[in-house]
DNA sequence: AATATTTATCGTATTATTGCAATATAACAT
DNA sequence: ATGTTATATTGCAATAATACGATAAATATT
């Protein structure tokens, strides 16, 4: 159905997916490392950086800023992006809380 | 069109997208725990454990076995699932390479 | 052999995602 | 005031993802 059945899932699970679906496009990586490798904000030149028309990078902007990844400061006519340090943090360690877990280094399965 | 455009993005960038959208799905997530937890392969109970019908659920672990992530042992009528611990080990260094990353920690932006 | 059990695959309905043209909105420039 | 620039929103088309009933395939059980 398209569907996710949120609700049969825990609070930890769901948000691990949807933090995930966050990072699930390349363009919305190529965007957080042009605003990580510029180390301040970026006014407007992520149209031409990453190569998709106008309204698809503002898109995926909206994605971003709903996960709280991003801040945008508007600047007179323009919106300055730059990455939010605290999320990020957050964001880091709910990552890896899940894959720092240890998983059995067994070679033998079963 | 919702076809992504993988072409114009570089392979770091598409690996990390195509392996956070498996992650990007609780009933997956909810099965990696589960494998994680029980540390040893699972023989046939994760459609009662997760809640979903058994089509959907084979077709979780088509997508985790895809990834790598998981890999399906034959055991006569039965399939027995467990971690791959190498490759849960390549996935965790490709997050923490972005994520580890040092994000400007400056309050300001622009 | 006949039946039961277990998992995979197929088909299909429904919703989500991606992408962009057109347009709206808001500030700046002249 | 008018035009320009920058970003957001709307609307739409196309593809992807989610879920499950029905069925297939393979082994176990009786």
């Amino acid at each position: 159905m398209g569907v996710t059945k949120s609700e049969i899932f825990t609070d930890y699970q769901n948000e691990l997916a949807v933090a995930s679906r966050v990072f699930g496009h390349p363009a919305r990586i190529a965007i957080l490392q042009h605003l990580i490798k510029t180390q301040t904000c970026v006014c407007g030149d992520l149209v031409e950086v990453i190569g998709l028309a106008q309204p698809t990078i503002s898109q995926h902007l909206k994605e971003l800023k709903n996960l709280g990844l991003i801040k945008g400061n508007i600047e007179g006519a323009r919106v300055c992006y730059c990455i939010d340090a605290v999320r990020w943090g957050e964001i880091k360690k709910l990552f890896e809380s899940f894959l720092g877990q240890q998983v059995s280094a067994s070679e033998e399965c079963c």
